[in-house]
DNA sequence: GCCGTTTTCGGCCCGACTGTTTTCAGTCG
């Protein structure tokens, strides 16, 4: 049993306890440990077996013993007994908006409800409104929860809504009602998919602003809307939340909304230690009275003793303890990337040609990019044939013949096949300036084989890095069950890469592994894996998901100037 | 259920909004 099945038993134990009616405290415990044990970086067999996982904060003798049982069983009696208490549809019920742990157990407990279909029929009976603590407008809010449920996933790929909510700061900025407008929540710290959009406005006039907000094109429809505070649907569907403050709040502000609530606990403990009180307001002292004055999120860490800690790495996962040292990383930015790598053409299934490729990587400053087209037994992308790809290299040569400081790298995205192997002959690997080896087929196999498939890949001499590590598609297929700590391993080993594919749905290296590559010496390549030349934009989302993963321009392999690639990539 | 140079008991982050109440619980972020 891995970290990621024992976050998610603890987490729904945490649920249930909250769903019976007890002590908020023992489920926030519960919860606490389920990211606990998520964040670990070491092996949890490892800790179980040398008896050191009491060591770890957050984890007491109750969580010891239950965790210990699960790695060692498999099973967890509590888990199991408690189980039966709790109908599984409780699940449901509690993702409807306005539907917390205490009314679900109402609706459980009183009319014996525990299925979305049972609480729609339920409210059409008008059978809510009796309820303590219910009313009509509870089962009203209650029935459009479900619709809205059922219409939608209720998430988000974050680049859809970066430009939505893009649109409605512009459209509020312009406005002139507004001193300062800011996206915050998770979609200013960059989370790979969001449930809605958070915005941040200040200034004198908040009923104006709301107004005006809510007059914006986009804007479908207005839910709720209190002093401060407006809740509307976009015409796209998503949600977005509205919040007015005064100019002089707007720091602390836009640090409290835009998260993450571990890293806003964790920061309100320090403060409190600091004999401070933050909040969305100010920063108070003992006394109460009056917020200290703070320009800007700058001056809001500086206070509180921290380096700025950028929004994409306020995760709760360190960033507050390494700021109070100075140990920050400095975070890669988009003017750090030189070149791009993972570029589809015509060649196989790319729209655009090898050199409107350049002309786009070009115009986007930068100095070399490296082309890698399907190779053979991609019948599906129309993979190169041993002859087309010779043809392509006499392409790349003349058009390499036309610019100055700037390269084409001929390389290939070799397929990793079933036993681990590549689908040319080695002579042919050879003769690239670079492999990317992907798997595309055989999603299935097991863990363990599925490891050891990637392990060979990477042991090839001819591989330069590994491509979308886990072949997930975020939002519509899990990856494929691979053991990443020993294929990031192995990597670290024989100096291989490994690629952050930018592509929005995949961002794969998923983040959090990034980190952990990078502690292991391995770079990271951010890749677009580019289809036309607009694809070749995508490389900023990769850049987002490096700084999540605390990547600096020194951890990333294409962010290392012309002349040293060159030098890597020559072959023997 | 966790935690402790304030503590082994008594705390545990904080506030807005809604809807149901008649002073507040529940939900949400």
């Amino acid at each position: 049993m891995d970290r990621k099945e024992i976050a998610q038993i603890l987490t729904e134990i945490g649920t249930m306890l909250e769903l019976l009616g007890e002590s908020p405290f023992k489920s926030r415990a519960y919860y606490n440990g389920a990211r606990t044990i998520e964040l670990l970086t070491e092996d949890i067999e490892e800790l179980v077996r040398q008896d050191r996982l009491k060591e770890v904060r957050g984890i007491g003798k109750a969580l010891d013993e239950k965790i210990k049982e699960l790695v060692n069983t498999g099973r967890l009696e509590y888990y199991d007994r408690i189980r039966e208490k709790v109908p599984p549809g409780l699940f449901d019920l509690l993702k409807v908006p306005g539907l917390g742990p205490k009314k679900v157990r109402t609706l459980y407990e009183k009319l014996g409800i525990t299925t979305l279909g049972e609480l729609e029929y339920s409210c059409i009976e008008n059978r809510l409104i009796d309820l303590p603590g219910f009313g009509e407008k509870t089962q009203k809010k209650a029935l459009e929860g479900i619709q809205y449920l059922k219409r939608n996933r209720g998430r988000y790929l974050y680049p859809e809504a970066l430009d939505k909510a893009r649109a409605l700061v512009d459209g509020l900025r312009e406005s002139g009602l507004a001193s300062r407008v800011s996206i915050a929540g998770s979609l200013r710290r960059r989370t790979e998919t969001v449930k809605d959009i958070d915005i941040l406005a200040s200034g004198d006039l908040p009923e104006a602003i709301m107004d005006e907000f809510s007059r914006l094109p986009w804007v479908d429809r207005v839910l709720e809307r209190g002093s401060s505070k407006l809740g509307a649907v976009l015409d796209s569907g998503i949600r977005v939340d509205l919040r007015v403050v005064d100019d002089g709040q707007f720091p602390f502000a836009l640090h409290h909304f835009t998260g993450s609530k571990e890293h806003n606990t964790a920061m309100r403990h320090r403060a409190k230690g600091m004999g401070f009180k933050i909040n969305e307001y100010g920063i108070f002292g003992e006394s109460g009275e009056g917020s200290v004055q703070c320009a800007d999120e700058q001056e809001f860490f500086k206070y509180l003793g921290l380096q700025y800690i950028p929004p994409e790495i306020r995760e709760n996962t360190g960033e507050i303890e390494a700021a109070e040292q100075g140990r920050l990383p400095r975070l890669v930015e988009y003017d750090d990337i030189k070149g791009i790598f993972h570029i589809h053409t015509r060649y196989s299934d790319g729209i655009s040609s090898i050199e409107e490729m350049a002309k786009r990587a070009i115009e986007m400053g930068m100095f070399y990019i490296g082309i890698s087209d399907h190779s053979r037994s991609a019948y599906y992308a129309g993979g190169l044939k041993e002859e087309d790809v010779l043809r392509q290299r006499e392409e790349i040569e003349r058009l390499n013949g036309l610019y100055e400081g700037f390269r084409i790298f001929a390389g290939i995205e070799s397929d990793i096949l079933t036993d681990g192997s590549l689908d040319y002959p080695d002579e042919v690997l050879a003769s690239f300036d670079f492999v990317i080896a992907s798997v595309h087929s055989a999603f299935t196999l097991d863990r363990e084989t599925m490891t050891k498939r990637l392990v060979r890949a990477l042991e090839n001499p001819h591989v330069t890095m590994l491509g979308h590590p886990t072949g997930r598609l975020i939002l519509a297929r899990e990856g494929y069950p691979v053991d990443l700590e020993r294929v990031i391993e192995t990597a670290a080993g024989l100096g291989k890469v490994i690629e952050l594919n930018a592509n929005p749905y995949r961002l794969d290296l998923d983040w959090r592994w990034c980190r952990r590559a990078k502690e292991m010496g391995v770079r990271i390549s951010i890749n677009p894996d580019a289809h036309s030349s607009e694809g070749l934009g995508d490389i900023v989302y990769g850049v987002d998901a490096a700084r999540k993963g605390w990547l600096e321009a020194g951890d990333v392999f294409n962010c290392i100037p012309l002349a040293e690639m060159e030098r890597l990539l020559k072959r023997a």
